[in-house]
DNA sequence: CTGAAAGCGCTTACAG
DNA sequence: CTGAAAGCGCTTACAG
C-alpha cells in the first residue's frame, strides 16, 4: 500500500503542504473556514495519518521517554513502570522500558540506544556504574531523573523512599512486640545501592536507640539463590534471631520458603516483616505485616519531574531529592 | 550543546557524508583502510552517535514494536512482556508497552499512536473490538500477532494456551481426589474473550465426561470487585461446591481472600486450584496446586513470529494458531 | 489568510 | 574506492 503523506492531502484539498501542516497542528489562527473544511475532508477521505517520525526529526523531540529499571523482577519496578506509563499516556508520551539486570554494561548499552533513538528523557534506576556517562548527559542538560537509588557525585532529581524510616518502622514494631533478637536479610552490598545501605542503617540505628547491640551474625546480605543456605546458618545459630526483617519482596519469598520447608510457625517461631506490600500479604496465613512504599505516587512523581524538565529545557531548575513516606501495615506476622 | 551529525564527521575525516554513512553501516566493501581509520578516529573524537530517527525516516523502519496488553495487572501479561522484551533486545528491537485496560477505545487510540510512530509491528492482546481496524492492518500487510485471545473473523498468527486442557487438568485433578461438586469462577463474559470461554468449555466437558451434571449455580462470572459477594452466595448455597477452580491469578486472590476471612480450611472445607502459577503458590499454606502456562515460551514465540514477519515483508506466510501446553503442578490445595 | 523554500539527519542509487 | 544529489515526510520562518 502506498503511504499517503501530507503532500497527497495538500493536493486533494488544493492547498499547500504548509497549510495542511498548520491545520494538523491546530494553528487555525488565520485559516479560512472553508480551507479548514476542505482539508478536514481530504484527511478523512484519504485516511491520512501523520508520520510522527518525520515530525520528530524536524522538531527534535519524540514524545518518548526511556525507563531503565535495575531489575524488572521486583514488584516495585513493575508498579513504578505502570505509574509512569499511566502518567505519560495522559500527556501523550510513550515509554520504552529497558531492563538493565543490575548490570552497568547493559545499562550503558541502553542509555546509548535510547539517546540514539532521541528519547526526550530518561528515568533510571541507576546501577551505580556509568557515572561519567550520566555526568555527560547532565552537562548536555539532558533530562534525567533517578529512581530508588542515589549515585554519589551525581546531582539529579531523585525519587527515594525514606529507607531508614522503612526499616525503623519494622524494627520498632518488632521491639514493641517484645522481640530483642532481630535479624535482617538483604541482597548483597557489592556496589553502592541506596535502599540496601539506608535500610540497614535504619535497622542498626533503632537497635542502638533501644540499647540492643548489633549482631553481625544477624545480618545476612547474599545473592538471592544463596539465601536459603544463609538463613539456615543464621537460624541454627546457638542463639538465633526470633524476628526477621525482609529487605524486599524477593527476600521475603525466600524467608517464607524457608519457614514453610522447616515448618517454622510465624510469628511464634519466627516473626517476620517485609518491606514491600506483596499481593498476598493480606490473605497469607498469618497475614503478613509489611512496610508499604507509596509506589504509584513515586512513579507518578518521577514522570512528572521528567516531563517538566522536558517541557522547559532552558531554565536551570535545580535538582532535588524527593523522599517518600513508607507506611507500616500491621497484620499478624509479628 | 550542538548536536553533531554525519556532516561534522565527514568534514573532520575529510570524506563525504556518503562515505561516512557507508562506514557506519559496515559496508566496507570497497573502502580504503586509511579512509576507514580516519572516519573511525573522527567518530571517536567528536563523540558522534547516529540519529536513529533520521535513519528511520529514510529506511521506513524503526526497529521498534508495540505491545498492547489487555490488562497489565495480570502476572501473565507482565511475564509475557518480559519475554518479548528479552527476545527483542537480542535483535536490537525496542518495545513500547501500552495498557488497553480491556477497553476497545483505548486499544484503538494506541494502535493509531503506534502506527503514527511507525512501529514495525504490533503484538496485541486484542480486546475483541476494533475488528475493522485490525482487518485494515492485515490488508496493508502490516505485521500483527495476537496473544492470548482469538478475534472471530481475523486470521493472524495467534499464541494461545490450550485453554480447554488447562481447566480439564484441574477438574480431572479434583475428580481424581474424589470431589464431585466442583465450581469455577471467572471474570465476566461480556465480550468474546477466548481464555474465559475455552476454560469454561474445558470445565464443562470434563464434568460431562464423568457424568457430573453442570450446575449453573457453581459457575460464577462477575467483575473482580463483585467476586466476594458472588462467592458468598455460591458457598452458602444449600449444597455448595467443595472444590473451586480459579480462572486466573486475580480470581485466585479473591478466593483466598474469602477463605481466609471466613476461616475455611483448604482443602478440607474447600479445595482450590488456580490457573497461573502464582509466585506464592509454593510457600502458601497449604501449597497451592496450580496450572502453569509456559509464559516465557509463549512471549518469546510471539516476538519471534512478529520479527520474522517484519523481516520478510513480501512473502505471504499464512497465519497460524499456536497452542501451548499447560502443566498441572500438584501441591496441597486439592 | 496561504504558499515556496529550506532544512531536520540520515541513506542510496548513480556516476565517475 | 568515493562524492554530489535527491529524497524520506514533516515544520517553520518568511514573503506576499
Amino acid at each position: 500500500m502506498k503511504t499517503i503523506t501530507i503532500a497527497d492531502v495538500a493536493k486533494r484539498a488544493e492547498v499547500s503542504k504548509s497549510t495542511v501542516s498548520q491545520y494538523l497542528n491546530q494553528r487555525y489562527d488565520y485559516m479560512g473556514e472553508k480551507t479548514k473544511k476542505r482539508i478536514e475532508l481530504a484527511v478523512e477521505e484519504l485516511g491520512y495519518s501523520p508520520n510522527i517520525i518525520a515530525r520528530s526529526l524536524k522538531q527534535k523531540s519524540t514524545s518518548t521517554i526511556g525507563v531503565i529499571v535495575a531489575n524488572i523482577l521486583h514488584v516495585f519496578s513493575t508498579q513504578v513502570i505502570r505509574a509512569i506509563e499511566d502518567f505519560c499516556n495522559e500527556s501523550n508520551f510513550h515509554v520504552i522500558v529497558c531492563n538493565a539486570d543490575d548490570d552497568p554494561i547493559k545499562e550503558k548499552r541502553y542509555i546509548d540506544m535510547l539517546r540514539a533513538k532521541q528519547v526526550d528523557g530518561i528515568i533510571a534506576f541507576p546501577t551505580g556504574g556509568n557515572v561519567d556517562l550520566y555526568k555527560g548527559l547532565l552537562n548536555d542538560n539532558y533530562p534525567v531523573v533517578f529512581m530508588d537509588r542515589l549515585v554519589p557525585g551525581i546531582l539529579v532529581d531523585t525519587i527515594l523512599l525514606d529507607n531508614e524510616k522503612s526499616s525503623s518502622l519494622a524494627v520498632e514494631e518488632f521491639i514493641g512486640s517484645g522481640y530483642k533478637q532481630i535479624g535482617m536479610v538483604t541482597p548483597p552490598l557489592n556496589h553502592y545501592v541506596t535502599p540496601r545501605l539506608e535500610r540497614i542503617d535504619g535497622y542498626k540505628k533503632v537497635l542502638q536507640k533501644h540499647g540492643i547491640p548489633f549482631q553481625p551474625d544477624y545480618l545476612v546480605s547474599v545473592e538471592i539463590p544463596d539465601i536459603q543456605m544463609a538463613l539456615h546458618r543464621m537460624l541454627t545459630l546457638p542463639n538465633p534471631p526470633e524476628a526477621l526483617l525482609a529487605m524486599n519482596d524477593r527476600v521475603l519469598f525466600e524467608i517464607l520458603m524457608y519457614t514453610k520447608e522447616h515448618q517454622l510457625n510465624i510469628p511464634e517461631d519466627l516473626a517476620v516483616i517485609g518491606i514491600d506490600d506483596v499481593s498476598f500479604a493480606e490473605f497469607y496465613s498469618p497475614a503478613l505485616t509489611t512496610v508499604a512504599q507509596p509506589v504509584f505516587e513515586m512513579g507518578k512523581k518521577a514522570a512528572e519531574l521528567l516531563l517538566n524538565r522536558i517541557g522547559e529545557k532552558d531554565s536551570d531548575l535545580n535538582s532535588e531529592i524527593y523522599r517518600f513516606e513508607p507506611e507500616l501495615i500491621k497484620r499478624a506476622s509479628c
